[in-house]
DNA sequence: CGGAGATATATGCAATTGCATATAATTCTC
DNA sequence: GAGAATTATATGCAATTGCATATATCTCCG
């Protein structure tokens, strides 16, 4: 718990400090950039990221406030809609990887070694 | 972070659940009931428990209400206090601990061996 | 077909968080 | 020993989160 809040928390600032958006952002464009299409349901970016329906709900309306993503209809079922990134949202994914990646370097990298970060992956696996 | 984001997830349900507080309740306590005196410097809970200066402020104003712990004055500096953990507060926390306890058992202790759950937190030291 | 649930998403409202700054006291410097 | 800078804590206000529930479909079953 401490180990995540503390690198959380340094990954957090370095976005601020970048006047970039919260990690959540990131996390959703980057499932949404991930997929060919460039779409999902919410609901399949509620799974994929543990945001709670509510609160994703909230963070794609930001989104498309910020011109990242559009909501486009879902023609199957009516109730449903598409997420789909817009370039912006790309262009915005791909200046908070530089961030990122950096900072995951800095914050992790440095402190383990390939096979560290790999057993620690692997450990941290089994309590998902 | 998926990993911690299920564990907590998954912990602060069971609290809830319970009818406790969340989790940060509980580490401020512990943190109190952890020290002798029972008595800690806000600014000291601050760097025990890694909750922002001003959460913190907040949070003892609620502990406080519900008579878990008492501000009381430092006479050596009248800028500061102590904020002393009361006879509430200290059950309070042991029944926490009984649902947390179980919780980390759970969510932890059965998805890893003894040297597993070892090694993780030697790596995840390695992150602080 | 006509509901009775189930599913997908949104939203009103209260609680919490974050930010910036306030307040009050202490320490340091010249 | 009088500011100036620093430290400890609190707080007004905006943004975010959580909770409960709303809304609109959809699916399934008799």
């Amino acid at each position: 718990m401490r180990a995540q809040q503390r690198v959380l928390a340094a990954i957090e600032k370095e976005f601020k400090a970048a006047g970039l958006p919260p990690l959540s952002w990131y996390d959703v464009l980057w499932e949404l950039v991930k997929v060919e299409a460039g779409r999902l349901r919410p609901f399949e970016i509620e799974a994929r990221t543990l945001l709670a329906q509510y609160n994703l709900s909230r963070l794609i309306d930001r989104l498309e406030k910020e011109g990242l993503v559009r909501r486009e209809s879902y023609d199957e079922d009516a109730r449903g809609c598409w997420v789909t990134v817009t370039e912006a949202g790309r262009a915005m994914r791909a200046r908070m990887w530089d961030i990122y990646s950096q900072s995951i370097e800095t914050h992790v990298g440095t402190k383990l070694s390939e096979p560290e970060a790999k057993a620690l992956a692997a450990l941290l696996a089994k309590l998902s």
